[in-house]
DNA sequence: AAGTGTGAACAGCTTCACAGCC
DNA sequence: GGCTGTGAAGCTGTTCACACTT
């Protein structure tokens, strides 16, 4: 067993017609989702602007990195001023492909997964789920927030009539890999795995993955008094430091 | 599928004494961890020992780099034959301080915070919730798997007693910086944040994000077209694959 | 005066390639 | 012969520093 070599992180590869002219780095499109929250409550704090400097400081990260991450969607800044915080959201919802809903499919309504069905996070953000899958009898037939769960040999079949782009794996690590394949080959490309278990896909099918026993674990190593400490995020930015309490987020 | 990583990268600080002699990567301290389900897995399943290659492949990362991450640890391998799973396993568990428990705080019982609560996974691998707060009025004074719900101003105290080394905050965006203020005011230095804002800590505290929505985004930006396609992780490692397994969903 | 955009320096992580050991 | 451990090379992404704009 081996296994195609690629070896990279960002592609070259241009899978669309996205009106920028590069390739996007994936750690600036983490940090791009990041500033678009931001954003969003600086906007609804009544801010018209903003400056690299401050936007940074609520994100978390160096004011170099963000205008560099920003001069790759283009140049919204204005010199001497800032950004426009409402043409910026614009813009980064656009480039973020979150102009339209990406309907989700769930597959797992155990504990987690039923946690994350009634999650009303997702609904509202462009993420509604509209799919609901499981094979314990107990709750294929039931439906959470009027969704009804169906079983798990349904997906070819009912991904599609949904129209799901996206699907979130949460069974057991057993049942990962099959889901998946299932997943996939119902022309799901974009998968979000919260089963502790590497899942193989083609190489046009794009996996992020959640793993909170790694999460527990990488702190316990800095509780055992290893490594250095700092705000990391697993999704997050590169460390910064901020300052303790003052400069609160207004939500 | 290729993959990219992660967001994180590593401090050279050197926080306690330590048996090994230079600090270890973050990047490499993340793929421990998975290294050593794997290898659990393998333990299961009767091995005895393992080629880099084959822990590399089923880790999804490139031999080399496996090889490497070892080396940051100490040499524990036997050329021309590979590694003894079961001592590569109890190395990587003390070097990631699991020889002994870490007890969990949980601020936050609503949605995903009671799955979290509920999710006997932790316990089992020596991350015991022995603490849960919350301010909900009609959540506080119940119990949750026989813990009982605190309220968060009962976190100062709390903690301490109950040996709390890690937090977890599922609250609102809103009252996140607070708790976690608490948490810290508390002793805690290693929190998991789950709430989707930036956390300012003091240098001393650790703080690793998982952020859903972010995650989310990011793969609405692949459905949408740019980007290259691969199996990143959030806390995930590289590429490379496994082998596709059977079994049946369990939930 | 203030703040963006960006070339260039820097740092860290990954991969190669091979010497050395079993 | 097979496989580990590791110096060296290659990349990617981050940070600096400053020219340029408003």
């Amino acid at each position: 067993m081996t296994l195609p070599p690629q070896a990279d992180s960002s592609r070259p590869t241009e899978a669309g017609a996205a009106p920028v002219g590069k390739a996007i780095p994936e750690a600036t499109v983490v940090r791009l989702a990041v500033y678009l929250r931001v954003l969003g409550q600086l906007g609804e704090g009544g801010a018209e602007t903003v400056s690299s400097e401050e936007l940074a400081s609520l994100s978390g990260v160096n004011s170099a990195t963000l205008r560099k991450d920003l001069s790759h969607i283009g140049t919204y800044g204005i010199r001497g001023v800032g950004y426009e915080v409402a043409a910026l959201q614009h813009e980064l919802e656009r480039v973020l492909g979150l102009d339209h809903p990406q309907a989700v499919a769930l597959v797992g309504v155990g504990n987690l997964g039923h946690a994350l069905a009634g999650y009303g996070g997702f609904g509202g953000r462009g993420f509604p789920v509209t799919a609901l899958f499981d094979v314990d009898p107990e709750l294929v037939g039931s439906t959470i927030d009027g969704i009804e769960v169906r079983h798990v040999r349904d997906i070819a079949a009912a991904c599609p009539a949904a129209g799901v782009t996206i699907g979130m794996i949460a069974t057991p690590a057993q049942a990962a890999q099959q889901v998946c394949d299932q997943l996939v080959a119902a022309g799901v490309h974009s998968i979000l795995n919260f089963a502790p278990t590497f899942l193989q896909v083609p190489d046009d099918v794009e996996v992020r993955k959640v793993d909170l026993a790694v999460e527990l674990q990488v702190l316990a190593f800095h509780v055992a008094g290893r490594g250095g400490i700092s705000e990391h995020g697993t999704t997050s930015p590169r460390v910064v430091h901020g300052r303790n309490g003052s400069a609160v987020v207004a939500t």
